[in-house]
DNA sequence: ATAGTTAGTGTAAAATATACACTTAGAGTA
DNA sequence: TACTCTAAGTGTATATTTTACACTAACTAT
């Protein structure tokens, strides 16, 4: 058996929580098979560890580097490559494409500020797309951005991970807006201010907003260093 | 590489937590091996899925079925197994052995009595070993052994799954010492109650307590159906 | 100067969590 | 039969946390 890693790639950009897809690479010479989106991801080499896997991957796939990145969960159903296009496109790129594969998936939050794909080189081959407008994936890759999300929505609350979303600097109803996207439902403004700076995970910069056509916002980053667990 | 999974039983007893560890199979033959003891597990079947696995595996190494069963964490390192009784032991026992092996840690949760070691056939091999007074144990078990009880105490407070380590019919004093003893804090009578009255998971049975040299206490069970996520 | 837009702030009421002590039911014993 | 021992079972007052709610402030554009 083979065994991958897949990084669901969460960013947040104006209203909606997106998810980095790429392109599967096409195979030189035959180019009669369908490509499909999914989500970064390979082989975990001979004498790496998941993490340094996950990380490695992300990194050549996408660029991304020293962003929050975690294990949420081992998907290793014998079936979940089914699909003709899958096979395919593993007989193209794969050693032992009949091999099965059990995948460990990881999730990353980014501050798309760090990365956006329209500027790099790669710019065809990744695009942010609204979680909840996803198109069919290769794979089972669905079912891993799904309960990526799950998880992400259950962490959000309990560790407070949200501004690992945003721009270094953020505003706290760019916040707000985030944790309402994510969790699907309304917060109240002064409640939520009080939480957050509770938490006291964020702090104030000397900065403002400036060019809005409204009150300028108090501009926020996080408060380093984080504390482990 | 190889996936295989172990699973961690957790048990409870009178006031300890206690986790189910088994001898390794001795090798026909040549007995200059020192055996360990474990957690059990064992190779995924190459058109075996995960929990699939991870449910065959707990029976056949200890008989146990229809038991609470949940994947928290894979574990990786490609340096996991380095031990020289490790070694040896997988030389005996393997096809493969110098292969390297990922493994994916389950937790279960046992009544204690649907299983009694002791009464078993295979008595010698399965054991009860407080949570908190384990010793070295083979491959990377001690840290999978350590994860499972962090997730253990996260789940308890989060799901309410503790009465799945008590017998059928138990007391609220029972499911309060458990508590304790995981959490590894006393805990108020009253308030206790409260709570779990109010999650609404237990019924009170018709039936009492008796033959105890003080006022019999009110059995309860978990209220079936529970709620499904 | 005015209009439009989002930022920013406090308080009262409700719900939840905490702290705390006595009475009760049965078993054992004198 | 009465007395003792032990853990079961129960209510309330107080503190803390969560919720609901509306106006003024700062800036841009016209």
């Amino acid at each position: 058996m083979d065994i991958s890693v897949d990084c669901v790639v969460f960013g947040f950009d104006e209203d909606e929580l997106k998810v980095l897809l790429i392109e599967q690479k096409q195979p030189e010479g035959k180019s009669t098979i369908k490509l499909q989106k999914a989500v970064p991801g390979d082989l975990v080499k001979e004498n790496e560890g998941l993490d340094e896997a996950a990380k490695r991957i992300l990194y050549e796939l996408t660029r991304l580097d020293g962003i929050y990145l975690k294990q949420f969960h081992a998907f290793g159903d014998p079936n979940r490559v089914t699909g003709l296009k899958d096979r395919d496109w593993l007989r193209s790129f794969r050693t032992h494409p009949e091999r099965r594969v059990i995948t460990v998936g990881y999730y990353s939050l980014v501050k798309m500020d760090d990365f956006n794909p329209q500027a790099a080189s790669f710019a065809k081959k990744a695009q942010w797309v609204d979680v909840y407008k996803i198109p069919n994936l290769a794979f089972d890759h669905n079912d891993i951005v799904m309960e990526a999300v799950k998880v992400l929505r259950h962490e959000l609350m309990a560790d407070h991970i949200g501004f690992e979303l945003l721009p270094e600097k953020f505003t706290l109803s760019q916040l707000q807006k985030l944790y309402e996207i994510i969790l699907d439902k309304k917060l109240d403004k002064r409640n939520f201010r009080k939480n957050i700076l509770r938490t006291d995970t964020v702090t104030p910069l000397e900065e403002k907003q400036s060019g809005v056509l409204h009150k300028p916002a108090q501009l926020f980053s996080v408060k380093r260093p984080r504390k482990k667990d």
